[in-house]
RNA sequence: GGAGGGAUGGCCGAGCGGUCAAUGGCAGCAGACUGUAAAUCUGCCGACUUAUGUCUACGAAGGUUCGAAUCCUUCUCCCUCCA
């Protein structure tokens, strides 16, 4: 029934992670004849990945499911460059301190979606910093700068959209593609690497390459790029009030993360649940018939499964826990955002916006007032209509002080 | 090097001497409706213990003026054209 020979492309394509591919029946039959070795690269901006980079991670983490063997490539090297791909403005540069300390953070994540190690299959952690701080000018444009032409370079989308917008781009950023390209082949040298996937937006990237593979190696490369994953109504995935849905525990709580998939919306479900979980194709066929409220089981599905990919089963398990509980009983979870107080504290009364301020309900006082204001408060699960009244340590229950900003955000106060 | 144009709140984008914390849109938050969904409608949306109050803010620094985001000078950065 399969489409197509090898494992790797079958589950790549059935689960929506195709957008383009240089040569997908060369691939799919290289693929089926023996080990792969595909790469991703990440850039260390940050010292943790976000959601938008979950596509990619899947990807590798299929690619070593079905029997290939994935490299996650650090870009020790590249970051120092920044790239200009999609974006309008140059990056601020970062200094190698930073850069380094992002990648052994950045690290943590990889291990939960990938198996390291030395065997034939097992993932392998590259940085390109590894030979790209060591190159010099003057070989580097005679070995490899050769091969690139400027003509070709701008009619590349980074640059031309760069251009059409007359925004500028810097030399430094012009070189990116070229080291990108670069890498491909580095890593085709050093570990026999003949894939590259990356997000569509990479696509100009990668293509460069695997020509370049093809005129300096003679090897064929084979390019592969995931959609940008949006959600339905348009929007990037992974921009929350709070910012980025970040994948470190410690930048996003896995009870964030468990409700961040919880609220996506309907019409995403089948397609995330194919993109990032690893459940079985027909169990997400019979998920996604769910119609009308049902679909809310889906949804927790969803969250509870990609929660126990990225944070383990326990986590996962608390987060859906607190959310039955805050959500269906009304009551409150253990991991509900939570701030301790004394009761020396509460000695002279505490006013209910500064509590909800101190709580991070609030960004601001101002925010505070206003949220409880506009009627979206509530204390104890009680509405709160007086933004000045005075709380106590005997508003607690159970040395606890329940906090809610709207249906969905809570926290709540340890009076200890 | 020369000539023009531009820099406004998270973003886009009005304003061009007072009535400007600054129109509008987007994003965001809350309310209603619901299913912890979407769509829609409504309110809020610089900070300050909230005030017909104060402070901070229209690239930076000075200046003119009773009064400046708005005028002048210098500086920084960006764009376009010319060399």
């Amino acid at each position: 029934m399969a489409a197509y020979k090898s494992e790797l492309i079958e589950t790549l394509t059935s689960r929506g992670f195709l957008h383009q591919c240089t040569n997908l029946e060369g691939l799919d039959a290289k693929a089926a004849a023996g080990v792969v070795t595909g790469y991703i690269g990440f850039d260390a901006t940050a010292d943790s990945l976000h959601v938008g980079h979950l596509v990619q991670i899947m990807a590798l983490r299929w690619m070593q499911k079905t029997g290939q063997r994935p490299i996650a490539l650090m870009g020790g090297g590249t970051t120092k460059v920044g790239d200009p791909s999609g974006k309008d403005e140059s990056r601020r540069l970062m200094d190698d301190a930073t850069i380094m300390a992002n990648i052994t953070s950045i690290r943590q994540s990889f291990d939960r979606f990938l198996t390291f190690g030395s065997g034939p299959q097992d993932a392998i952690l590259a940085n390109n910093a590894d030979w790209l701080d060591k190159l010099q000018y003057i070989p580097f444009l005679r070995d490899i700068g050769r091969h690139f032409t400027i003509n070709r370079m701008l009619t590349m989308d980074s640059v031309k959209l760069r251009l059409e917008r007359e925004q500028p781009l810097t030399f430094l950023e012009f070189n990116y593609m070229i080291l990108q390209g670069y890498d491909f082949v580095e890593l085709h040298r050093r570990h026999g690497c003949t894939l590259q996937l990356g997000g569509s937006d990479q696509w100009g990237n990668i293509i460069q390459g695997v020509e370049l593979g093809r005129r300096i190696a003679e090897a064929e490369l084979f390019g592969f790029t995931c959609p940008l994953i949006t959600t339905a109504s348009g929007a990037k995935m992974g921009k929350t009030a709070s910012g980025a849905v970040w994948l470190k525990a410690e930048r996003f709580s896995p009870y964030d993360y468990y409700q961040y998939w919880r609220n996506s919306d309907d019409a995403d479900v089948g397609r995330f649940l194919k993109l990032f979980t690893d459940l079985p194709l027909d169990e997400i066929a019979r998920l996604e018939k769910l119609a009308g409220s049902e679909i809310n089981e889906a949804k927790k599905v969803l969250a509870l499964e990609t929660t126990r990919l990225l944070h383990g089963d326990a986590a996962a398990n608390d987060a859906a826990e607190t959310a039955r509980k805050t959500f269906e009983q009304g009551g409150i979870g253990d991991d509900l955002p939570t701030i301790d107080m004394t009761a020396a504290d509460f000695a002279a009364g505490i006013p209910a916006w500064s509590l909800f301020q101190k709580a991070g309900l609030a960004d601001s006082n101002g925010e505070a007032r206003r949220l409880i204001r506009g009627g979206g408060a509530k204390l104890n699960d009680q509405k709160l209509d007086d933004e000045n009244l005075s709380i106590t340590a005997s508003t607690a229950v159970n040395g606890v002080i329940k906090l809610s900003a709207g249906k969905k955000r809570h926290a709540i106060v340890k009076v200890g």
